[in-house]
DNA sequence: GTCCGCTTGTCAACAGTGTTGACTTACCCG
DNA sequence: CGGGTAAGTCAACACTGTTGACAAGCGGAC
């Protein structure tokens, strides 16, 4: 179609989509997606709502194009397995934690929708079953890649959601600690 | 309409708000919190939408007195410590499951609001940590309890949220020695 | 018997939500 | 200049949770 030449006739258009996305992707994850209209979203880019509809078809498509969980663990995931627990924990600790645990609790609260759920169902098979699992030796490594998974939304909630004192203030080599060496018994079958 | 005036009559309004109840809670569980209209309760349960909000001062309201999670672990958490993850890991599994990942499911969806989390922080405290720390010997007991219930939120999340097709579908005793024996670790200490 | 108070229920309305369609504006190409 | 099209605006729709005014039936007091 015209594609080329609507993108390239004017930027204005463009412009003020980023500025809805980004109102949206702060809005979103400082009050969730249920708490934050777009009319508030609207207002907050300087916009009308209907324009916010337009561009990202709904609130629905405009959460999934905004809040997306682009954590990387390739580097974790494809270290050494003996110490893979502990690395998996201190990475998702301290690489950009604040991203990670708003976002997580953003797209859980969210799950009411099947399109939010299988979202986020596939970012943790990209970012950890799929790179963890063809590694695993010993029985079932699909199953224990699975629940390393699994292990990993369980301290994702308790820091993020239910919002654990006594988790979020521990030191992060007491977590590595005691949590990886949890997982590590995943990865060691 | 009658059959209602004739209820009224009869007894009392305590049971068209017990009718509420039983409706809200079969509404909430199967399509959460956010999904459920008090207007879609009030028609299931035969009543006026402003009668649920009178009887139960809110939808919020409502959902907290409907769906509790009320999963009792104390002949787990009591037992020996020495098998107490696998016996946590079976007992979740198997014990009245469907009620317990439902419950999960719309509890947590609905974190939003913070009545909802902390009335969710409450009952792992109570039915997990509480009983558990002051049992475990070595250092930072009390983390190590707490760390046990975000494992198994993490395993309540793969099963009732996630729906991991592998770990749903996979047999009880392959998760309990695999799932138990991590949790095992947090125990251990 | 009549009135009062109380619970139980009904009705219409409010402000707010996501979303839609009709409409105007502004721009670039021919 | 004229036409087509993207960008933006506006009012409206159906829906949400919630509220206040009001009716109906009941038990007890005088």
């Amino acid at each position: 179609m015209t594609e080329a030449a609507a993108s390239s006739r004017s930027g204005s258009g463009a412009l003020t989509k980023e500025a809805i996305g980004t109102a949206a992707r702060r809005l979103f994850a400082r009050q969730g997606y249920a708490a934050t209209s777009v009319r508030a979203i609207a207002a907050e880019a300087g916009a009308d709502p209907a324009l916010v509809i337009r561009h990202f078809g709904s609130k629905e498509r405009l959460f999934l194009e905004t809040v997306a969980i682009e954590g990387r663990f390739d580097h974790v995931t494809s270290g050494p397995l003996e110490s893979l627990g502990a690395r998996l924990v201190e990475s998702l600790l301290t690489e950009a934690p604040e991203l990670t645990f708003s976002t997580w609790r953003a797209m859980l609260r969210a799950t009411d929708s099947d399109l939010v759920r299988s979202r986020l169902i596939a970012a943790m098979e990209e970012m950890f079953i799929e790179p963890l699992a063809p590694r695993l030796s010993g029985p079932d490594p699909e199953l224990r890649a699975r629940l390393v998974a699994a292990a990993i939304s369980g301290l994702l909630d308790a820091v993020a959601i239910l919002a654990d004192r006594l988790i979020v203030e521990a030191s992060v080599e007491q977590l590595v600690d005691l949590y990886g060496r949890s997982i590590q018994a995943l990865v060691d079958g």
